[in-house]
DNA sequence: TATTTTTAAGGTGTTTTCCCCCTAGATAAT
DNA sequence: ATTATCTAGGGGGAAAACACCTTAAAAATA
């Protein structure tokens, strides 16, 4: 029986030979390889056409290269390539972001063995799998606000990062090679948008969001 | 031969089984239950002698009772039982803070399978087991500054705490029925104690140093 | 092409934050 | 008993941050 190959991207060494070992025991799967980022899985798609596997379990949070940019970069190159995306925390923004770049699954924390097993199973039957969980975040995120939060722009972003140093606005104006009064309204701008009144509610808003991480 | 048993608790489920079944393949040990957070696992203990194992691997982050609450009631209340800290993240202080409650071993995310059982039998033999990661932050700790990072005052943690949110200091000098003036006080010592210079920089530690969750 | 929208930026004024330096009273140490 | 030390607080000033209002030019859109 041939059986559908698998690569896991996972910084987390434990876990991903974890999961490895769990997968190999599925009828079937069999791991293909497993990477530590994304800029790894790129290289290794890159060497070689047999280093494509039918199923990538991405994890989100890692170095060098996340999970939604990878998963970007995959379903770009590699359209056939189903990605799974399996999160240890299940923060409803990301999970939005992971299928917005074209995950085809989204597997929350709290997964059994078996559910694994039937997830995988399912990505090849049917083309995606999402648990109830992340079933019902969907409808909430339609029912809701359409889509996932307020969007920035790209200098809204780089402007928010900059916001959680210690630089003042001036040196962050330096930094942008913009005009301090542009600064001044990208913030008033930002205040604006998300309802708050200063820069320490700016700075927990974007940690808070990942925009930034401590 | 008499294998050791093994106690997992961790709420990650998907970690959790891959880890049982991880230690399932070692000739020396076998996964005795797994639980899903400290709660269950004293629950456990109280319930039959027959639950007590030799080693507990236990995650940090977990919701009811955490690991280092869980590790610091079992070693007091079962000194012969090892606990080894299972931690994803690696933050200096909530490895000291498990060391000093009396863990015996502390195993970094990225540990290797052989790492694992090579641990497990270290403790076992030894009583202790540390990575070189963790044998260098010891090292670290006490030639630096004897303890994990600075102390603080009561007052201070509250007052850190509502630095990360909207309120000007006004407004929390009026919660903490203290004249702003003091609050300012607060502020100046708490930014020479952290080297930082405003506002931003005090609410990222705070939020770093887990003393403000957002 | 004409019109609206967006983007970067200027003006001005108020509030908040930050940074000194100082002190009265309570507590702890010698 | 006397000297440190710690804690809460005051004065004053400079620098940021915040708010609001306006505009020229570019870009998108009708």
């Amino acid at each position: 029986m041939i059986k559908y190959s698998i690569v896991i991207v996972e910084d987390h060494t434990l876990l991903s030979q974890a999961i490895a070992g769990m997968v190999n025991t599925f009828d079937k799967f069999k791991v293909l390889y497993t990477c530590k980022n994304g800029q790894e899985l790129i290289d290794k798609f890159s060497e070689s056409p047999r280093n494509i596997p039918d199923i990538v379990l991405m994890d989100i949070n890692m170095p060098i290269m996340n999970g939604i940019e990878t998963t970007e970069w995959i379903t770009k190159k590699h359209p056939i390539v189903n990605v799974v995306a399996l999160s240890v925390e299940d923060e409803e923004n990301t999970i939005l972001k992971m299928l917005r770049v074209g995950a085809k699954g989204y597997l929350l924390k709290d997964v059994e063995k078996t559910i694994l097993e039937h997830a995988l199973i399912e990505i090849m039957d049917v083309g995606f799998y999402h648990s109830k969980n992340v079933a019902s975040l969907l409808v909430k995120s339609l029912s809701g606000k359409g889509n996932g939060g307020p969007q920035f722009k790209e200098n809204e972003l780089i402007f928010m990062k900059l916001a959680c140093t210690e630089f003042t606005y001036k040196e962050i104006a330096d930094k942008m090679f913009l005009s301090p009064k542009t600064i001044d309204g990208y913030r008033d701008a930002l205040f604006d948008k998300l309802g708050i009144r200063n820069r320490v509610g700016l700075a927990v808003y974007a940690i808070k969001n990942k925009i930034y991480t401590p």
